[in-house]
RNA sequence: CGGGAUGUAGCUCAGUCCGGUUAGAGUACACGUCUGGGGGGCGUGGGGCCGGCAGUUCGAAUCUGCCCAUCCCGACCA
């Protein structure tokens, strides 16, 4: 690559912006089917540190992995009407079960013989077959709470597609819980809820806004949604992750019902949450910068990269002796460490590289610090560097940069956050804060009634992302209406 | 589904209006060389069914028709 391979600025272009990065990153690109994307393997190593993540606290709170299939029989989709009339223009439905060869001798064509009996669906989600399979798991109140968790693909034909953010297929884990009472499933709703923040923050390093969604939001068939919202660089929401309080619906839908105590029956009570690789969207669009990708170390596949500078072949050996021992307690410590020693680059290109994709520590050794007992680190979110004197426990100081680095991104995405929340009164304000080059979240006061929120959202482009579990009770004035209100939400143009 | 555009090298595109040498550039790739602390310089080389089909013509990337595909804007998108 040469030098004119600058990534386009965001204020120049936000959305080419964020395009370039997937791709010069080496996360992802376009695939030969229609809105759908190869993950590569740099961008997919950071989707499994997140699963993993993830995994872990789902089994720290009591959760099991399991599998439930891809195809849905088209009539289980139609037993809830709400989840119906939510992801009916979107399936993809399967049809036929085998091809033969063109009469006309032109490769294959379906077989009209092979016409399915009952059509498939291929999964939007899988509310409707695990009920429909949780139906003869569950008897007795003995047998619940069920939770379980799977991680898998699913489709919606979208139309209108982005790398991550929205894709025809995506990958994403759904956890469905069945519990005896309707107080132990809002409390699981809720409770992970709570786990999604507390990954966002802590290891996406994205703060979050915690909240219900109004009913006009809320997933086709649930009787709550909650989400966590982020404010992504440009001033727009983006939902990263949902949990919901279903209710009976699915229960009473596939008739699912146990025995309690006293012996008389009930239906069973619901949740289901999930998150995406749009999470991956999140990441990229809460922290980087034109230069590239800025990961959270927590994620970073590599979260330390070393780059030898040399000319002739000895001062190469001697540079990697000491990069290799340094490496070599940097790994001790727990630390992931890259060693790029491809001689077939140039060490500028490796720094705009590495760079490029995000690495949170770049360390540079060469025969000028091998005299001195010095090395030069880089830090890529600050994109500061220094030299450094090479002690004893530069595996404990780099371990503390990692963790300043961390903090650091999470506080400045906060900062940005904080600064692009603001509180607004009046219909005039409300439009002309959406005006601006960053619209950002607006607290205002609204009727409460989906009317209004249409009239909103059509006269403005803004919804309401969600009503904060924090908000505090306050008398006011409906933004649009004048009706009052008692609280706040929040509301912003979305992704 | 409505409106607009585009298909030429792995990628980004020029050439098409006005038909006429061997179809070009940048980048990427390969080799050599000087290099090497922020995307290097020089040299050499490989790589094309010009989206497809059918016309017009002595001659088509270029003109005509049809088809296919993709992209953008709208509509739609818990």
């Amino acid at each position: 690559m040469a030098k004119g391979n600058k990534l386009t600025s965001r204020a120049e272009n936000y959305s080419e912006w964020y395009n370039e990065i997937v791709k010069k990153a080496d996360l992802a690109e376009n695939s030969e089917v229609r809105g759908c994307m190869v993950i590569k393997p740099y961008g997919y190593a950071i989707w499994e540190r997140m699963q993993r993540t993830l995994d872990d606290m789902f089994k720290e709170t009591g959760h099991v992995n399991a599998y439930f299939p891809l195809f849905i029989p088209k009539s289980f989709l139609s037993k809830e009407a709400d989840h119906v009339e939510g992801f009916a223009k979107e399936c993809a439905v399967v049809t036929h079960y085998r091809l033969k060869n063109d009469p006309d001798g032109k490769g294959v064509v379906v077989d009209p013989e092979a016409k399915l009996e009952e059509e498939l669906i291929v999964r939007p989600t899988s509310e409707t077959i695990i009920w429909s399979t949780y139906r003869n798991w569950i008897q007795s109140y003995r047998d619940l709470p069920i939770l379980v968790n799977q991680w898998a693909n699913v489709v919606r034909w979208e139309l209108r597609t982005r790398m991550f953010l929205r894709t025809a297929e995506f990958l994403w884990q759904e956890g469905h819980t069945a519990h005896a009472t309707k107080e132990e499933a809002v409390e699981e709703s809720i409770k992970m809820l709570n786990v999604y923040a507390e990954f966002a923050e802590k290891t996406m390093a994205v703060p979050v806004v915690k909240g219900a969604k109004s009913e006009r939001e809320r997933f086709a068939g649930a009787l709550d949604t909650y989400t966590i919202e982020g404010l992504m660089q440009d001033g727009k929401a983006l939902q990263c992750g949902t949990s919901h309080f279903l209710g009976q619906n699915f229960a009473k839908a596939f008739d699912v019902k146990f025995a309690n105590q006293n012996n008389q029956e009930e239906y069973v009570w619901a949740t289901s949450w999930g998150v995406s690789t749009r999470l991956m969207g999140a990441l990229i669009m809460t922290h980087s910068d034109d230069s590239g990708l800025v990961l959270p170390p927590a994620l970073a596949p590599h979260q330390v990269v070393m780059i030898p500078i040399y000319r002739k072949d000895e001062e190469r050996a001697l540079v990697m002796e000491k990069m290799n021992e340094i490496a070599t307690s940097l790994k001790a410590a727990g630390i992931r460490v890259k060693i790029d020693d491809d001689d077939t680059k140039r060490a500028g290109w490796k720094f705009a590289e590495w760079e490029l994709k995000g690495v949170p520590v770049r360390l540079a050794l060469g025969p000028r610090d091998l005299e001195n007992g010095k090395i030069e680190v880089a830090r890529r979110d600050t994109q500061t560097k220094e030299v450094v004197d090479i002690t004893d426990h530069f595996d404990q100081t780099i371990k503390e940069l990692l963790d300043n680095v961390q903090e650091g991104i999470y506080e400045k995405a906060l900062k940005f956050r904080e600064d692009n929340t603001r509180k607004v009164d009046t219909w005039e304000e409300f439009t002309a804060a959406l005006e601006d080059d960053i619209p950002g979240f607006l607290l205002a006061h609204w009727d409460g009634t989906t009317e209004t929120e249409e009239k909103i959202q059509n006269e403005s482009k803004a919804t309401i992302r969600c009503i904060p579990m924090d908000g505090e009770e306050e008398d006011g004035k409906c933004v649009y209406s004048g009706k009052p209100s008692k609280r706040r939400v929040l509301f912003a143009k979305a992704y």
